[in-house]
DNA sequence: GTAGGGTTAG
């Protein structure tokens, strides 16, 4: 709700927004025990507020500014059930406040002291809340001091958020805490090699192989993998020598990347080197396969096998069967699970779950839920495949089938299934809809992701809302999120179908967007 | 007893 404010108030009118019976059933489904009856007070004796209502009420004590009662509400929360009230219902309070008019620091205080008394564990969220109105009050000693903090956590602070500190650091010339910034800025960009550069230089600590493959995976992980190949050169010159797992980890990354060249020069090295490959090295190619460069990946799969012998386990025949399910050879799914049976390896769910998904891709609706009814176990990933299938068609009816059914048995949505549910409301066009899923997320969870993120993006551009999805990109880091290339596709590619210019198209835009919203009071930090 | 790797859903 909190999150959202600034676009729902572009897209929708001011009257409250409809709650279709899927909504309510879903949110009914994240928080089953959370309605419990409570008094708010003398005067409202028989009313007994929800969850929802005791939230709405924190949130709009803490909009008006009145700290005191805000925080008397948010602690009325406690008896809306176990577990309540959650960081989510934190940080909501705490952005609720910064919308208010009489923000000041010691109010700030207070209520960052209130998370250590309710003992609340902060996410991300909380701590790049508190940095925004500190940046609001101009307070960058204390943001400072909150960076840090945010660190001694384990969370990364943002790069933009640790340059826009150094600024104001400089500005106001408090060159000691410029320098601390600016060492900040450089562990989240350079620490690993200066961790490397620095072990290597003292010989009780001279890095090892998985030492460099721990950092390389890092990089992978991250998408960096020009990075990862610059260090696997690195320790190469070394005199290391990477084995088996490092190229693995390698592969497994230019193949997510669909680099079909260095995939071939990796493999050269490998065999050059008289590595043999193994299990990993054959499931390492299940990018390749879902980038659609079938035939390349099953050569070299096919090759992987014969020399991995006897040796294939479960997985790589997953990625086997992924093959030929991506290859429509429906037909001989049987014959390769009686191959795996007769070497005494069982199927698993995964196993099952990539056949059902092949069925959702390429069979009538009633033959996939067919064989999803004949699965002996299904699991959330079963649950969310078939979800997917019937959001993705647009097929209302299934959707409510999926959902009671999972109720049923037992299974809540995850973020999978929410975000399916955003792409649903996107596809036929209720966005309002896709929004109050994604405010329920951001308000109780569970916590979105990049790819609800991108979903949210490609939805608002597909309902043209263009300026909504550039005020969202924009701001997506002022709440912890950072923009990934898929974001930036999305836009850029929407752009095209208008013939705009995107960077002139975005930045005209988003400058007046900005001023009307500063304009309307919606936007209170940051420019 | 001690460091690093994979396959299914959005």
């Amino acid at each position: 709700m909190i999150f959202f404010a600034v676009p729902s108030s572009i897209l929708r009118p001011k009257s409250t927004c409809k709650r279709t019976y899927l909504m309510s059933q879903f949110i009914s489904l994240s928080s089953p025990s959370s309605v419990q009856s409570l008094d708010m007070s003398e005067e409202n004796n028989h009313h007994c507020p929800d969850y929802t209502e005791l939230r709405s009420n924190m949130q709009n004590l803490a909009k008006s500014g009145g700290i005191t009662k805000a925080l008397q509400a948010f602690r009325l929360m406690r008896t809306a059930g176990p577990g309540k009230p959650t960081v989510y219902d934190y940080n909501s309070l705490v952005n609720c406040y910064l919308k208010s008019e009489n923000v000041c620091l010691h109010d700030l205080s207070a209520l960052y002291t209130e998370m250590s008394t309710l003992g609340l564990y902060p996410n991300a969220s909380t701590f790049n809340t508190f940095l925004k109105g500190l940046n609001l009050l101009g307070e960058s000693k204390i943001a400072l001091w909150v960076t840090i903090e945010m660190c001694n956590y384990a969370f990364t602070p943002s790069f933009s958020s640790l340059s826009n500190l150094l600024k104001k650091c400089s500005d106001s010339m408090d060159l000691e805490e410029a320098i601390t910034v600016l060492d900040l800025m450089m562990g989240l960009f350079k620490e690993a090699s200066n961790c490397l550069n620095k072990m290597a230089t003292d010989a009780c600590y001279y890095p090892t192989v998985r030492t460099y493959t721990t950092i390389i995976k890092c990089w992978c992980d991250n998408g960096r993998v020009q990075e990862a190949l610059s260090l696997l050169s690195q320790m190469e010159k070394r005199g290391l020598n990477p084995d088996i797992v490092t190229y693995n980890i390698i592969l497994r990354a230019l193949s997510n990347q669909n680099m079909v060249d260095e995939i071939f020069d990796l493999f050269q090295t490998i065999y050059q080197k008289d590595i043999p490959p193994d299990c990993y090295t054959a499931t390492a190619l299940s990018g390749l396969l879902k980038k659609g460069n079938l035939v390349i990946a099953r050569s070299l799969l096919r090759d992987i096998i014969v020399t991995c012998g006897s040796d294939i386990d479960v997985a790589v025949y997953n990625v086997d069967l992924y093959c030929l399910i991506s290859c429509f050879k429906f037909k001989e799914v049987s014959s390769l699970i009686k191959r795996m049976r007769k070497k005494g390896i069982e199927p698993n769910n995964i196993t099952f779950n990539t056949i059902l998904k092949g069925f959702c891709e390429s069979k009538p609706m009633d033959e996939a839920l067919e064989y999803f009814k004949s699965l002996k176990n299904p699991d959330l990933v079963s649950f969310n495949t078939i979800l997917s299938t019937a959001c993705k068609k647009g097929d209302i009816q299934m959707v409510k089938m999926v959902i009671d059914l999972m109720g049923n048995e037992g299974f809540e949505l995850n973020v999978v299934g929410f975000t399916c549910l955003m792409v649903y409301y996107s596809n036929v066009g209720e966005i309002n809809d896709c929004l109050d899923v994604f405010e329920h997320m951001i308000s109780c969870g569970p916590t979105p992701s990049m790819v609800t993120i991108n979903a949210l993006m490609f939805g608002l551009c597909k309902n043209g809302e263009l300026e909504a999805a550039y005020w969202f990109l924009c701001n997506l880091e002022s709440f912890g999120f950072l923009p990934d290339s898929r974001t930036y596709k999305i836009l850029e590619r929407k752009c095209k179908v208008e013939g705009l210019n995107p960077d002139n198209r975005i930045k005209n835009r988003m400058i007046s967007i900005l001023k009307e919203m500063i304009t309307n009071g919606h936007l209170h930090y940051g420019s």
